[in-house]
DNA sequence: CCATTGACGAAGA
DNA sequence: TTCTTCGCCAATG
């Protein structure tokens, strides 16, 4: 049964791939939600696994694009990563917080296939 | 293998 | 509307 859990790793490792592939895929100023992502992955992994996909976010992928439902930085949270950082990098992007912390899903919201950023 | 801990989210109080 | 509870799935001890 070892094999299987190849399999099963193998299977870990494409689900990740995905969520990378799909983080890279949001344009700058925009933002997607840990459930969405889970959401167009048929929720193969949960929104809380999506997550913890994006602990083993290779360099360079646009992380701080990914936000909770609410529209907040969720990265805050963690007890070993700099605080505020999530919020600058997407204020770089253009992006605009309201006075609670959060950002207005509404606007900044993106959905890959579409093509263009409407809104 | 069981318990605990997260970059979550929906529902209930 | 704010706070708590619970389900979710992966990783760690």
């Amino acid at each position: 049964m070892k094999r299987v859990h190849g399999e099963i790793q193998g299977e870990r490792l494409r689900a990740q791939e995905e969520v990378f592939a799909l983080v890279r895929r949001i344009p700058s100023g925009r933002v997607m939600s840990y459930g969405q992502i889970s959401e167009l992955m048929d929720a193969r992994l949960s929104p809380r696994a999506v997550g913890w996909m994006l602990h083993r976010c290779p360099e360079g992928l646009p992380w701080q694009r990914v936000v909770n439902a609410s529209g907040g930085c969720s990265t805050d949270r963690l007890p070993d990563f700099p605080k505020g950082l999530q919020r600058s990098l997407l204020e770089g992007e253009g992006i605009e917080f309201r006075a609670d912390g959060t950002l207005d899903m509404e606007t900044y919201r993106w959905w890959p296939g579409r093509g263009r950023d409407g809104g």
